[in-house]
RNA sequence: GGGCCAUUAGCUCAGUUGGUUAGAGCACUCCCCUGAUAAGGGAGAGGUCCCUGGUUCAAGUCCAGGAUGGCCCA
């Protein structure tokens, strides 16, 4: 009975993976791995919400992996981690998705249908993927308690939110404005600018020129350039710039008025007749185009405004105060009347008759050809720009006069910045790059939505006297309206139907309809998750700020923003302290991943078929987070193959040979450290180095790089310690059964916030198994702190060394032809003087990896020759005809002492008909060759070669080494164990290699006793081969144990 | 129109404050090693380091302009 679990290299990750789930859950290891901090420093997490009313794609993946590593890692650092999920329930994606399935359109269907179901629906479809949600999050390891999470919808949530606003309120920060707004005609609401900047896309737009009367000039017109021409019924005035130059031109029988600089858009030929500064157009007037709304104020006239450019258009800029953020400002200023054409589904009102109903993009053709009826049109063409659309539903957005609540950010914008200053950035440039730019461009945040769905804006104004009261709470709510409201959905309709009397003039009060910006929700977390500060005012000074938040860098204006925005207004600190700003994840041809292109990945998929530490270590590891990156199933196989499967087996051959040889750690019999062979001291001084790299870029926020330093590490665990300590596990020596357990031990620590499946299964059986009192999970342990006094800079330098060495040995026998299995005499190596020693010191790993019976420092020249070539094209313009008379006299020079001075960069000198030419290392190359008895391979100032010659000696220990190699090939190929022993029979095999080495073949395998001829008709596995020229047969009989 | 990021081998990515002949893995060809390995090693093939110009003794790296892609803003 082995001391632990037997592993076979033949590893199923999915399966493992179920295990250590089910382990988790069943022992409550999360939980455990937060209450055994409690106490001790918290730090801590924010979790951004995700919206379960659509599935998660990877790109969720990807951030909840981040979301995951480094909680675990300050968890195992000692740190209290509290990590509670939240769920993002409002906001109008919520509500499309419910429309769409009621098959309504628009806001008047949604209040014909009823608010009450509507919103009931709304509440039923946010967690409609909430299992879905659930699994994902349980199925890749992210810990995180979904079963206690916020929830933006929730009373109590909705309440912090309130108390939040009334703060606003009180401070004067919260304020209704009219303003032109980016606005959604078929979701019937203001977009805020977050939004709007989500739908920017071409499009084609009409682009027409329309002639504007000049009043008491017949014949004449002022020329003026829109795209929206269903802007025209609401023109009120035309803008000019004071400075610009004007002209007025005749062609044919009209006359036109324009900017000189936009005489381009002028169609045929034309006689320029006057030209003026644009203030001498100030005060003219024109005939309205059309007259469909009562009019008191004097209108129709120019104006002059700073932002009429000459960049495009005619340099005459109509202006319709109702659907453009500076026609307002130009009709504030001139007390020019605002023309409310359009209603608030976007199309026409009744009294703009020939139109009226109809959607006003699709009139933009109807009053095109209108004007064009009228001859008051120039020309009528097309132009492709980009638009803002609506992010939800692709409908053009309007800009359009409406009253709107906003929230006084750009009086803080200082504070703002300066919080924003305070934030570590991952990476950097967000600071002052992306995120500091916006806060720079700050701008009042348009907080509220004409929608159903959404935290109401607690705000009532009197029917009579028009006196507002911003509600803060719900006692505050119940104490106003007089009646106990414990039972009340804050939500519309319930909360509308609440009427406060006023407390200014009896009257009575009711609530502004608006719902607020989903944003603000999800910023105000860091308070409403702990209904704040309602109760749990300790638990919140305790969570807050945050340490950490991660998301991906779309959220720079979006939650990044809300809970900066919301933190410092309130607080006036930042609500995060360091941010790690995650790029996106693109599809393998490097595409954006959307649900309209059909190449969104499904993380299922690739989780069946590789496993959750699979994925997650090659999201962590393949590229920095910030990045773009490509994914695909077959990249992340590729992970498990070349990481995940060489850790496994290193770890398989460890568990094999320990049970093998019943060793456990903590055995007496191991060495301590200083005493244990230089290839042991190397690996731990290696993996001290590697924990002291992987700790500081954990702590940096660098799982990138600390992974990368981790497959290093076990690369050179794999393919060279245990390479060359192999033989010494069939030995049974302690140091090494030792040293390879810390580096496992150590290494599923340092895995734990990585693969933490992987690690856990490791660590259940190399620790779990033989120690009671070691930690339950490799979760619940420390992370490693790496100990500085193992660590022997020399030692790792040298085994470089070696390993190049062995590099190019490899690479001259390859030269040779010769294989490795075959002994050769002498390895000669010339290297800097310096390094001989430290190499001598090491010696016994190179000739064992190369076969060589003996090691020899040498110069260069004894083992190749050096032939130097002159290059032809750069001495041939400098010398000319005496190139030929340089050739030969290279051809008789010394090449060994010239080769040498090239090589070390120095020029050499010839002579040539009496005269010194010297030659640059530039003008002339070395070039290496062998000579007889040796195969070299050189590499700056290192050469390694062999000796070729093979003695008869040589040749028979040579042989002696194939029969062991077939002899264990035909031992794997009939599936024998490794401890199994075996009876041989050998055919056509030399006597004197026999007689020579016949113990060797034996011990190699296993074998109990060694015959010649081709053995009994019962041998388990039997195999004719032909090894170094000669026919030979090999048989295998399996002895039964005893 | 502006800001930020990216662009290096067929693919995925490294490449320090500028410094030899620009690297690794995957895939390909040949050879080798294997008493853990689905691994590993050697050799080969594969590059306009996005382009143009500049600074410098020296540029993948710094500067300017441009192209392409992505994100963000107007």
């Amino acid at each position: 009975m082995g001391v632990f679990k037997p592993v076979s290299p033949r590893v199923d990750f999915k399966a493992q993976e179920a295990n250590v789930l089910a382990f988790w859950k069943a022992k409550g290891i999360f939980e455990k791995s937060v209450e055994q901090r409690r106490g001790a420093e918290p730090w801590v997490f924010y979790e951004g919400p995700p919206t379960a009313n659509g599935l998660p794609h990877i790109g969720h993946v990807l951030t909840r992996v981040y979301k995951d590593i480094f909680p675990r890692y300050h968890t195992m650092k000692g740190r209290y981690v509290f990590r509670k999920a939240g769920w993002d329930t409002h906001g109008l994606p919520v509500e499309i998705e419910v429309e769409k399935e009621l098959g309504l359109s628009g806001k008047r269907q949604i209040e014909e249908y009823g608010v009450a179901e509507f919103n009931r629906l709304c509440r039923e479809s946010v967690f409609r993927y909430v299992e879905k949600w659930r699994e994902l999050t349980d199925r890749i390891g992210f810990w995180i308690d979904m079963d206690h999470p916020y929830i933006t919808m929730d009373n109590a949530y909705i309440e912090t939110v309130w108390w939040i606003l009334k703060t606003f309120w009180d401070r004067d920060l919260l304020y209704r404005d009219y303003k032109v707004v980016p606005y959604c005609p078929r979701c019937g609401t203001p977009l805020a600018d977050h939004e709007v900047s989500l739908g920017y896309a071409q499009t084609e737009d009409p682009s027409v020129f329309v002639k504007f009367p000049v009043t008491d000039e017949p014949g004449t017109y002022f020329l003026v350039w829109t795209t929206t021409p269903w802007t025209l019924p609401g023109n009120v005035a035309l803008a000019v710039g004071g400075d610009v130059d004007y002209v007025k031109v005749r062609q044919a029988d009209d006359t036109y008025v324009l900017a000189k600089a936009r005489l381009e858009v002028l169609d045929g030929d034309y006689e320029v007749v006057e030209e003026f500064k644009g203030r001498a157009l100030v005060g003219r007037t024109y005939t309205p185009l059309f007259r469909f709304l009562p009019v008191e104020q004097e209108y129709a006239y120019v104006v002059a405004a700073d932002f009429v450019s000459t960049e495009d258009g005619t340099g005459i800029v109509h202006i319709a105060p109702a659907f453009g953020a500076e026609d307002m400002e130009v009709a504030r200023e001139h007390g020019l009347p605002v023309l409310m054409t359009v209603s608030g589904e976007g199309t026409f009102v009744p009294e703009v008759k020939p139109w009226a109903g109809l959607f006003v993009k699709d009139a933009d053709p109807l009053i095109t050809e209108e004007l064009r009826r009228r001859g008051l049109l120039y020309k009528a063409e097309t132009y492709v720009h980009t638009y803002p659309f609506c992010w939800r539903c692709k409908t053009p957005l309007l800009y359009y006069a409406r009253t709107s609540w906003y929230i006084r950010t750009r009086r803080h914008k200082e504070n703002l910045l300066r919080a924003n200053r305070e934030i570590n950035w991952v990476p950097e440039h967000i600071r002052d790059g992306r995120f500091g730019n916006w806060l720079e461009n700050n701008v009042d945040w348009a907080l509220s939505r004409e929608r159903y769905w959404g935290t109401p804006l607690p705000v009532w104004e009197c029917d009579s006297c028009g006196e507002h009261v911003c509600v803060g709470s719900l006692r505050e709510l119940e104490e106003r309206a007089g009646e106990d409201l414990s039972e009340l959905d804050l939500h519309r309709p319930y909360v509308d139907a609440i009427t406060l009397p006023c407390q200014a003039c009896g009257g009575t009060m009711r609530r502004h309809p608006e719902v607020i910006d989903v944003w603000f929700d999800s910023g105000a977390m860091p308070y409403a998750q702990w209904h704040y500060p309602f109760e749990n005012r300790e638990t919140f000074e305790e969570q807050y700020p945050a340490d950490f938040v991660c998301e991906a860098v779309d959220q720079t204006r979006g939650w990044f923003y809300s809970l900066h925005a919301i933190s410092t207004l309130l607080h006036n600190r930042p609500a995060f302290k360091n941010c790690v700003v995650l790029g996106l994840v693109l599809d393998e041809g490097g595409r954006k991943m959307s649900k309209s292109q059909g190449n969104v990945v499904d993380p299922w998929e690739v989780l069946d078929e590789h496993g959750a530490d699979a994925v997650r270590w090659y999201l962590l590891t393949s590229a920095p987070p910030w990045a773009e990156r490509r994914f695909s199933a077959r990249l992340v196989g590729e992970v498990v193959r070349q990481f995940m499967l060489t850790l496994w087996n290193t770890y398989a051959f460890f568990v094999t040979y320990a049970n093998i040889e019943g060793w456990r750690p903590g055995s007496p019999g191991v060495p301590a450290v200083e005493g244990r062979p230089a290839l042991d001291r190397w690996l731990l001084s290696e993996l001290n180095l590697l924990v002291e790299q992987v700790d500081g870029a954990l702590a940096a926020f660098d799982a990138t790089s600390g992974g990368r330093a981790i497959a290093a590490f076990v690369e050179r665990l794999s393919n060279w310690y245990v390479r060359r300590a192999r033989r010494r596990f069939w030995e049974g020596d302690e140091a090494a059964f030792a040293t390879l357990y810390e580096a496992l031990v150590t290494l599923t620590k340092l895995l734990a916030p990585y693969t933490p499946f992987l690690a856990e299964a490791m660590w259940q059986n190399l620790v779990r198994s033989v120690s009671e009192g070691a930690p339950e999970s490799v979760h619940l342990a420390d992370f490693p702190a790496a100990d500085r006094a193992l660590v022997d800079e020399e030692l790792n330098a040298a085994m470089r060394l070696v390993q190049r060495v062995v590099r190019l040995g490899l690479a001259a026998r390859n030269r040779a032809g010769i294989k490795v299995r075959q002994p050769l005499a002498e390895l000669a190596v010339a290297c800097p003087r310096e390094e001989q020693e430290p190499l001598r010191a090491l010696a016994e790993l190179v000739l064992d990896e190369l076969n060589v019976k003996a090691l020899r420092f040498v110069a260069p020249e004894e083992v190749v020759a050096y032939r130097v070539k002159l290059n032809p094209a750069r001495l041939g313009p400098r010398l000319g005809p005496k190139l030929k008379a340089l050739r030969a006299a290279l051809q008789g020079a010394d090449h060994t002492a010239l080769g040498r001075a090239l090589r070390a960069g120095e020029p050499i000198v010839l002579e040539v008909d009496g005269e010194s030419v010297t030659v640059a290392p530039d003008e002339a190359s070395v070039e290496v060759e062998p000579i007889p008895g040796y195969a070299a391979a050189v590499e700056g100032p290192y050469t390694v070669a062999v000796a070729t010659e093979i003695t008869d000696e040589l040749r028979r220990e040579g042989m002696a080494r194939e029969l062991a190699r077939h002899l264990n090939q035909l031992r794997k190929e009939a599936e024998l164990e490794l401890t199994d022993r075996v009876e041989v029979w050998l055919a056509g095999v030399p006597d004197d290699v026999l007689a020579e080495h016949a113990d060797y073949v034996r011990r190699e395998a296993l074998a109990v006793r060694l015959e010649t001829g081709e053995g009994p008709d019962d041998v388990t596995a039997r195999k004719a081969l032909r090894v170094n020229g000669l026919n030979i047969t090999v048989a295998i009989r399996k002895v039964e144990a005893k």
